[in-house]
DNA sequence: GCTGAAAACACAGACCC
DNA sequence: GGGTCTGTGTTTTCAGC
């Protein structure tokens, strides 16, 4: 499916502010509101926007040390592990990466203690790296062009 | 600020829906439309909830090669890395981490040339490591309970 | 893709429990 | 704290062009 620059400028506004009503996104891109409706059904229906997020900040739920760790997984463990993460709370994201059986993910806890924890429910599986975020340079950025 | 039963109730529903009425949050989770907007409306306050935006499915927009890549920055040069990432398009995160001037950046990219050309715009800032995302275990999951 | 309409809906406020 | 009701305003959707 063609993306022009129209489908970009709606899918940056829908990205900044994914509750905006039709009408202010068709002011804003300078279409109308008809035309912005459809715009992004077909979008909706090409699988390209994959729907439509609040995005919470977890410094203020509570969680406030974001964790990568990198996992090698023991051989023979990979299903049980795969099974075993989706249920994870504190693991937003894992991703297996080339290289090593190994796997990367992405949590929130509260506190060391809280990552020892962590830590210990996942060493089971397999050899773990961990490392802290000490800050974002970027996060949530918004794609409004082609690249 | 406390988040109680019923508010993480109302961020899932943000998060699985942020397009959703209140009229809709209010009927899924038991509560009345004003009682609902007053509750968002303070997490929005108080910074819980960061925002509403759209999920863009990047493989349909032809960026299908999802990469990880780490830098150890060459001396001197992180704060030129840091201005310079922000400005860079293929790359979606970047989050400094604890050990070795260490840097994650988590990017896309639309083919392994693609991805040939975005090493070599970064290998001035330093020593990369990039790993290919095989498939994504988990991802964008729904923090709708307590943990 | 636009305009114009109608119909539906959502939202905000006041008031009460 | 929450619920209900009502009025107002807006949004959305459907025509036709």
């Amino acid at each position: 499916m063609k993306v022009d620059k129209l489908n970009w400028l709606i899918l940056g506004q829908l990205q900044s502010n994914a509750r905006a009503s039709l009408t202010e996104i068709a002011k804003k891109v300078g279409l109308s509101s008809p035309s912005v409706a459809e715009r992004i059904q077909k979008m909706e229906d090409a699988g390209i926007i994959d729907g439509y997020t609040a995005k919470l900040n977890m410094e203020s739920l509570g969680y406030s040390l974001g964790v990568y760790i990198s996992i090698k997984i023991r051989f023979g463990q990979v299903e049980k592990f795969t099974e075993y993460i989706k249920t994870v709370p504190e693991i937003l994201e894992c991703h297996k990466l080339t290289g090593n059986d190994c796997m990367l993910m992405k949590g929130y806890v509260r506190d060391p203690k809280h990552l020892e924890a962590l830590n210990l429910k996942l060493a089971h599986y397999g050899e773990l790296t961990t490392s802290l975020i000490l800050s974002s340079i970027v996060d949530s950025k918004i794609y409004s062009t082609n690249f």
